[in-house]
DNA sequence: CGCGCGCTTGACTAACTTCAAAGATGGTGG
DNA sequence: CCACCATCTTTGAAGTTAGTCAAGCGCGCG
């Protein structure tokens, strides 16, 4: 899929995506189809066909793959506005299941192609999030080979910020376990950083899934700034 | 950059086991001039500005990002065949050093971009080249995330075994403390593992960077065939 | 031959996990 | 509207894996 996707303007270097976004993507909204899915739904399994990609509006779904004897590791949380599966192979690689109520569109995969052949620009804006998922994945690999349970999840609370756009105020929508399973702890681990970020004063919480950055510098520090 | 630059050949070198590409990437040396790096030697620095990419001929060398206090991820070795740097932001995001003597071929993104355009098949190889470096990513948060040392180790053979293509016989020409780096673990963790295995019987040794193994179906078992 | 670097091995330590249980939270039905 | 129950979160104590520190070994190269 995507064929014709490294077609880029004679200006090689990708702009931001939100500065393109807006038109291109737009384009793709008229071939897809809304889907919903209940917590803890699969939108599909590793293993199946991949015959669609899709986008979330709403919501919030985990990427998760296993090993063997049911370790779980969550590479991916997708809020809304993420691509789901555009580098599909012929069939999915991860799990996809909804963390919290969620709608998504969903686009035939062939469909997208030719709408991608057709219009060079929005190739090169999908492109781009899967170049952003492979710097997401490279950025993950430093966070669990080298950073300790701290830095682990200040990096976290960090990109998810950064993430929903919504300042300071930030809102999880996923459970200490899938955090934990995200960050390679356990749920007593997350839940024990927690407590140390919010004693330490650099966080707030009025419920354990609404978090607010008290002192963003100081989280940059201790997630070490790299 | 210190990488010397030397004639452009008129063929290609020695190739990856890999010749799925049915000759499309062929089309790229044509535009690609030869460089050559030795031990050790930085092919560019994470934050560089990204004028071109590079695809490995001979040798092998390391991706490695850095936090502030030194530590050190190495997110993927990259060996003959392997392209380096395909989804280029303006910068380059890790820093690439060979890891023994080493030769590339060095393309100018422009004109990477060019050909691409006239050629919607180098265009895909290329696009399936991204896709399973983050594939590879995924595969490697899992173990990074979720297996213990001996089943990242087990798992790190297999996967240069089959990169290779040398079958069962399997040279590994970075040091323990790159393997270390790579797999989240520390160098002496990594000797110790090496001994287990050895031990066990399911690898042999010749020098401490020729492995053989002497029974793959144990050490995929070893590694959770996740 | 001897030096330097990388590899190995051992003893001890620290960080995180595991096991266990108590304390919130939220959804459901009476 | 409240009570109940399942689920999630938090906290404590003990256990385990891999890390740290330290020393010795071996190979390759000048």
């Amino acid at each position: 899929m995507l064929a014709t996707v490294l077609h880029s303007p004679a200006t090689s270097f990708p702009m931001p995506p939100t500065m393109i976004d807006g038109g291109e993507l737009a384009a793709l909204d008229r071939i897809g189809a809304v889907v919903a899915l209940r917590r803890d739904q699969a939108l599909f399994r590793e293993g199946d066909a991949a015959r669609h990609c899709f986008k979330v509006l709403t919501g919030a779904l985990r990427g998760c793959r296993l090993l063997a004897d049911g370790r779980r590791h969550i590479g991916e949380f997708l809020l809304p506005g993420d691509f789901i599966g555009l580098e599909l192979d012929d069939a999915y690689r991860f799990t996809a299941e909804a963390v919290s109520d969620a709608t998504l569109m969903r686009y035939s995969r062939p469909a997208v192609d030719r709408l991608a052949q057709q219009r060079p620009r929005l190739a090169r804006c999908l492109l781009d999030r899967i170049c952003g998922d492979l710097f997401a994945a490279q950025s993950q690999m430093l966070l669990l080979g080298r950073k300790n349970a701290v830095e682990r999840l200040a990096s976290f609370l960090l990109a998810m910020a950064d993430r929903s756009g919504t300042g300071d105020r930030l809102s999880l929508p996923m459970t200490r376990n899938d955090i934990a399973d995200h960050l390679g702890l356990t749920t007593e681990t997350v839940s024990r950083i927690f407590g140390q970020l919010k004693s330490q004063g650099v966080i707030r919480m009025q419920a354990s899934s609404e978090v607010l950055l008290k002192n963003r510098g100081g989280l940059e520090t201790l997630a070490d700034a790299a």
